[in-house]
DNA sequence: CATGAATGAGGATTCATTCAT
DNA sequence: GATGAATGAATCCTCATTCAT
């Protein structure tokens, strides 16, 4: 039907392309329904619903609603790694973790939703090619954290020796986690005084927050 | 074949045991299967076959399945805020912390389980009536927090301002929320790397854990 | 436990009279149920509370749930069959007709309920045990209302030939079974019109109500 | 594949006959249930069965059981509407009344089954909403009757007095009430009997029916 | 590619019936 | 006799998945 060669790889790619655009419809639709309702109570048809296609072409993108499952939680901790990558400050850090908690989980542009954290924590509790698969990310976001924590300030770090920025970098996730538990429980939470808190930890942490004086 | 009165009364109270009895096999037996597989995966033949009874059985002492949900997510309020509550110095604490972290989630004995904890929190994202609960029972324990760290030292407390002891108090639940968040996530977790990351935050949050040399 | 002859036989009536009494408590709470909720909504454990035993206590009096419907029936048959032999004049007719649709269904004491008179004759479509004996008890209703109309004027009758008796006994039964299908389906029908259109057809079929002037 | 425009409503109108063609096969096979065996003993299985679907197809075509007793209700009221506003003369009425009684109930296109119309009537004295639409009707039909019998003999009506329209209304139809509940009770009735006492009944409410010799 | 009708296994729940006490 | 806890089959309904078109 088309002229082998060029024509050829030029078709081709423009399919994978169609591919990759249908994936990342599906996948938007998935969480959208999964921050809503759930891994387990999002159904098949309203995922094929809300991404205006039909429940069996979903099949053609994804073996299964697992493997969907699965896309959408590696897509999330690739979003986390990603910031962590791009932070370079303290205020990078600070901004970064209150916006965490300010971001709206209904929004389906928000890719670090707090349900779906605590879907995927669950999760992993239960399925271990999932429990592996976080696991590794969350070791590659520590060490990269841990790094930065370690490199000179002259490098853009904080100059802490190896033992102790692995332990702070440890103690900066804990608290990234805890605020999005915090989220999902709390959503109302009164910001200035969770504002505080945070300081109060990071300044502990990485040490004072220079110039932060107001937002 | 007894008489009637006491003993009768008695016998009244033998039902009602036996009923209260049955509730803790039912609830026992739900933990297990919510901590394996999740509230929603979790069928109610494997509830019942778990506790070693027939699944009509079930609904004669609980209504519903999520009756069950709501019976087991209470009485985790109940552990957490009971724990608060029991707590009275900053070893308590530190100590209360880490075993969080050490208890083993598969241990039906277990009544602070991390999946749990993880479980219940994404779904108060959507059941308003557990969101409410959830609410009700976190800020409860917060207040109960805030108020012992404003207390004077003399009244065992750590005499921070009561707007201080506000934040704080907010620092502490988002350290535990971490932690329980982070456990699910990451099991093996190396033990005194996380007791310094948590002594770290904790020294900053009400001060330094005195005589805590090796433990 | 007792001693021989007339005491055992005294003791035996005793048992028979209480067995006799169980049935009939029985009887009445299964009536209460089955006209509020029809034999099938109508649960064991329902009639067992609302006559004030155990459900397994009905077992004792009553094979299973059929047999209750069973003898339900049954009296239902047997009420029906002694009001038509109560019968001794068109006026008794008459009165006896706009009494079934006045007749409160949810009475307990009124034993000749139109929701139940549906539910059987529904019933008897399915179950030929019950067809053949409402068939048995309907055509002796039939046989005895045209006795009646047979009879000789001095023998309380109306005089109709035999023949003819039987077809005004059939027309008697379908105005009967008409008013009792309309009063479960529009209750609150007007009385007057119904007394007129009642009063229209017994006419016709009997020939005019002497003396009927106001009730 | 097909052109849009034209084609394409073709298209649409035909995946609409299907949903209709599907609807009816459900009621179809819903009707033969539930008159074999009654609204709540015939079983969504059976149904299906009967219809030769899966369980779960029938639910993209009815939202619940509930829908299906519904729409059957539905049906079988509105055939019964359109059987009396095609009513214009007493030998209508005379033929169209023992048609129903001399109908085989099992047959899946007698659309007015008797065995259904005693269910709907027992049922109506429970659901409210069944009762409303059922007391609708019936009002709409008795109107259409009255109205009838009211009107002019010019105008194919009988000339009666609005007031005496409306009794002779009611009248009729408790007469085909009372046939179709004597027919579930005694199928095998004899016609030549019934067909006098029904003439009885007509004749008195109506007049005679003129040159209804034999038949 | 795309549709959406169809399947059927599986889930929550009910209820007639039994039986140890 | 009497209780009511216990059973488990049966019911309604959902949903992941397949497949003819």
């Amino acid at each position: 039907m088309s002229a082998p060669g060029v024509e050829n790889r030029g078709d081709l790619s423009k399919a994978e392309i169609r591919k990759q655009l249908q994936r990342k419809r599906i996948l938007a639709a998935a969480m959208y329904c999964f921050v809503k309702r759930g891994f387990h109570a999002a159904s098949m048809a309203t995922i094929a619903k809300t991404a205006k296609m039909s429940p069996g072409l979903i099949y053609r993108y994804f073996d299964n609603k697992n493997a969907i499952i699965f896309a959408i939680i590696a897509s999330q901790l690739e979003i986390a790694e990603s910031r962590v990558c791009a932070m370079r400050s303290a205020r990078d850090l600070n901004a970064a973790i209150i916006e965490y908690f300010m971001a709206d989980d209904n929004d389906p542009d928000n890719t670090a939703s707090a349900p779906l954290f605590l879907e995927m924590s669950a999760e992993s509790t239960r399925d271990p090619e999932i429990a592996r698969e976080i696991r590794r990310m969350d070791t590659a976001v520590r060490i990269e954290l841990a790094d930065w924590l370690s490199r000179s300030r002259d490098e853009g770090g904080l100059g802490f020796p190896v033992e102790v920025a692995r332990e702070r970098a440890l103690a900066l996730v804990l608290l990234v986690d805890g605020l999005k538990a915090r989220k999902a429980r709390e959503p109302g939470l009164d910001i200035s005084c969770l504002r505080n808190a945070v300081e109060t930890i990071i300044t502990a942490v990485i040490g004072p927050i220079e110039g932060d004086g107001v937002d």
